[in-house]
DNA sequence: ATATCCGAGATTTTT
DNA sequence: TCTCGGATAT
């Protein structure tokens, strides 16, 4: 490594660059160079003649892997080193392995969807009454116990619960399936890796000789799988290097155990522990605000943060009426800075708990033409038409994945129904053969009538024709595919505007297919390495959302906190500052929850670089109800002096029909009062003017009545009006409302005090829906 | 066998 | 608000 490379570093990160052999530990702060540490690293490493091969670097996204690839990539150019997430390191030594754990080397990889898919019909097969837990709480228990190498015949030892006898029972059943199917899901490719180095010695020492220097990022996000794999490879080659930052640990509730990093010391005594405490993104004041509000964490290891960049601006806390204020309000802010030059689009990152709050900040945005790129939901490789067609491929790449076996067997349509699947269900399990299979002797099957044969027959030679390409180029594959099956033509007959779309999104794959064929030309003749479908299958199930966020693009990036880790942006907004969502709903009950959402907060404050604006809104809709909003406990703990306040001037009220309850309101209008002394006691305040669009854009836009806490205190006794029991209301029954008029039930739902009702008025008012226990409606014939 | 309607239920974060 | 599953209608 040049002179010049290494004087570019500061002692600190320089100590862990040149660190040669033996196990390393990196404490690294946000912001601290940390991949800038890993690839100087890797390059010192290879500067020293370590072979390339040598070298591994583990990462958790991506994301992460690829943005290490290019930067090793500009420092060592040609340099084959392998970084890569480590379930797509697990599905690579899987390939080579897989007879070691019962599997055979094209098997198939179940995401998220499969897997459940996979789940039900184990518990149809064991008649499981999914109603007492639901498919996902079991998937759950499954996942956590794989997570921590718990076996099913493990699990079988530990009866507590009633969920755990479910799942002793299904857990064993269900990886008899996969076995069967030839497929693995997310957490099994960690696994099998895991048990595959604890029970084959020869198999690790050869793994363990051939990686001798692994590199580990964010290692306080392992899970115990992904520790013992690192651990089971670093033995007789102690040369680990692990980077972390226990404040940033966010993913425990994956089965993330903190412990690793906590305890990695003790687990490698002569470690080297290399603290990387400055920082060299945030100003001081974000720091600052970051650290104070980190400080709160009980379980943590103490680190001293500092930075030598400016002292920057406050970091403003804004409280606005309604999220649709929210939004406007930072579009609008958004929109003045480029508009004017200040900024670029992409110098902005807004960040939320869940994705679910992105949808008020889409409308703004574009109502203000601010583009912007979001980091979410429908993921391209989720849509429903791209599973179809990938299904195929599977089914050809994997004849016994029956999970692909039942997706596209009646897609598109072939008059093979319900009643024949599950025979043809039955016959595959009594004989122990896969769906295919027992659609191939369909003949043999006495219950099914001769037209089901006809058409399953039919779909096997189909699917005969089509295994013929199964080592041809992808686009080829795929081609036949969409032709012969009839896939394309059914979307295209379609009246549906939406089938119309996905023929596009087929269009898309296409193309995919032919970017990934040129850079896999088909290799002739060389058995060792997979076929391009198979490589192109494992490609398209181990990428994530956030792998489609594009740093180059300038637009605003719209993400969770989650998907920010290890991102940065010049001004980042974090919105819906309210309990339940920051902290969430389900992290309320126990500490340690709570600290894990303490530091998702965390994470989301230090990717701040310049600006950093906290908000809140006093009233959210969620799932369809407004409601009134708490402010997040968080907020307290955040110190004062370094923040700008817009006082909370205005609170709306919400209007008559969706007013809540008594209880609510009590809790809330404390809380209010608290955060509001919380305002007047800070250091520097603000008026209204300092606020571009909140209160006035809500007085003149929308016709909402804007009255202090005091105002809606006093109102409270009057609001009492003798109220009628929802219970009282029925179908069909007429009703009136003191503001629309006459009006009829239309449809009703829930019970007690939140039964809704849905009422037609004969008014301009149309339809709308009311829940009962604290809506003016009547019953019209008293 | 398939289309359609309805209600109920659920919603964190990712490989 | 949206998605899924079940029941009913075609």
């Amino acid at each position: 490594m040049t002179n010049q490379l290494l004087e570019s570093l500061t002692p600190a990160q320089r100590e862990a660059v040149e660190h040669f052999d033996g196990p390393l530990l990196i404490l690294a702060g946000p912001g601290s160079g940390k991949t800038r540490v890993i690839t100087h690293r890797i390059t010192n490493l290879l500067d020293h003649q370590v072979p390339a091969r040598q070298i591994l670097a583990l990462t958790f996204t991506n994301k992460a892997a690829d943005e290490m690839r290019r930067r090793v990539e500009q420092l060592a150019p040609g340099q084959p080193v392998w970084t890569s997430t480590f379930h797509r390191f697990c599905a690579r030594l899987l390939r080579q392995y897989a007879a070691q754990v019962g599997l055979a080397e094209n098997y198939t990889i179940y995401d998220t969807s499969d897997q459940r898919s996979a789940l039900k019909r184990v518990l149809g097969v064991l008649n499981i009454d999914s109603t007492l837990f639901t498919p996902e709480r079991i998937a759950g228990a499954i996942s956590s116990a794989k997570n921590n190498l718990v076996t099913a015949d493990d699990y079988l030892q530990r009866r507590s619960g009633a969920l755990d006898a479910v799942v002793a029972r299904v857990y064993p059943a269900y990886q008899q399936m996969l076995l069967a199917s030839n497929a693995v899901d997310f957490d099994d490719l960690l696994m099998h890796v895991a048990r595959l180095l604890r029970e084959s010695p020869d198999t690790r020492a050869t793994l363990d000789a051939r990686y001798r220097y692994i590199m580990v990022d964010e290692y306080q996000d392992t899970n115990l799988a992904q520790y013992a794999i690192v651990r089971g490879l670093s033995i007789d080659h102690p040369n680990l290097a692990v980077t972390g930052d226990p404040d940033q640990s966010i993913y425990g509730w994956r089965g993330a155990n903190l412990g690793n990093i906590l305890d990695f010391e003790h687990d490698f005594p002569q470690v080297k522990i290399v603290k990387l405490e400055r920082n060299y993104r945030s100003t001081k004041r974000i720091l600052r605000v970051a650290d104070t509000l980190i400080g709160h964490n009980l379980r943590r290891k103490q680190k001293q943060l500092f930075t030598e960049n400016d002292e920057g601006q406050p970091v403003s806390l804004i409280q606005y009426l309604t999220q649709q204020d929210e939004a406007e309000a930072i579009a609008v802010r958004i929109a003045a800075d480029v508009h004017t030059g200040k900024r670029r689009a992409r110098d902005f990152a807004i960040f939320y708990r869940v994705n679910a709050l992105s949808r008020a900040l889409e409308f703004a945005l574009r109502e203000h033409g601010v583009p912007y790129q979001m980091v979410n939901g429908l993921e391209f490789y989720q849509r429903k038409e791209i599973k179809d067609v990938l299904g195929y491929l599977r089914l050809i790449n994997n004849p016994r994945d029956d999970v692909a076996f039942q997706r596209i067997i009646n897609n598109p349509p072939r008059k093979i129904g319900k009643v024949t699947l599950q025979r043809l269900n039955d016959h595959a399990l009594r004989h122990h053969t896969s769906l295919l299979d027992a659609a191939g002797e369909s003949r043999l099957i006495e219950s099914l009538n001769q037209r089901a044969t006809a058409q399953l027959m039919k779909f096997v030679s189909l699917y005969n024709r089509l295994a013929h390409f199964a080592a041809s180029p992808v686009e080829e594959i795929l081609g036949h595919v969409l032709l012969e099956s009839g896939y394309r033509q059914h979307l295209k007959d379609s009246e549906d505007d939406a089938d119309q779309d996905r023929l596009a999104n087929i269009e898309e794959l296409l193309t995919a297919a032919r970017q990934f064929d040129e850079l896999h030309p088909t290799v002739t003749e060389s058995s060792q390495s997979a076929s391009p479908l198979e490589a192109f299958l494992e490609q398209t199930s181990l990428v994530a959302d956030t792998d489609a966020w594009d740093s180059d693009i300038d637009r605003v990036t719209l993400m969770t906190m989650h998907a920010a880790k290890g991102l940065e942006f010049p001004v980042i907004f974090i919105i819906a500052m309210e309990e339940g969502l920051l902290p969430h709903e389900r992290s309320r009950q126990a500490m340690k929850d709570l600290e894990e959402e303490r530091r998702l907060l965390f994470v989301g404050i230090t990717r701040a670089q310049q600006e950093l604006q906290l908000s809140l809104a006093r009233n959210r809709e969620f799932r369809g109800l407004r409601r009134l909003t708490v402010p997040s406990q968080f907020l307290m703990e955040l110190p004062r002096e370094e923040m700008r306040i817009v006082e909370p001037k205005w609170i709306s009220v919400p209007s008559e029909d969706e007013s809540l309850d008594d209880a609510e309101m009590d809790d809330d209008a404390d809380a209010f009062d608290e955060l509001s002394e919380f305002f007047h006691s800070s250091g520097s305040s603000a008026t209204e003017a300092d606020l571009p669009s909140s209160a006035s854009c809500a007085d003149s836009s929308r016709a909402v009545s804007l009255i202090t806490a005091a105002d809606l205190r006093e109102k409270k006794p009057a609001d009492e009006k003798p109220r009628v029991s929802p219970e009282a209301f029925s179908l069909s029954m007429l009703v009136k409302h003191p503001e629309f008029g006459l009006g009829k039930v239309t449809a009703l739902s829930g019970s007690g005090h939140r039964r809704q009702a849905t009422v037609l008025f004969a008014s301009a008012a149309g339809e709308r829906r009311f829940v009962l226990a604290h809506s003016e409606l009547r019953p019209a014939l008293e």
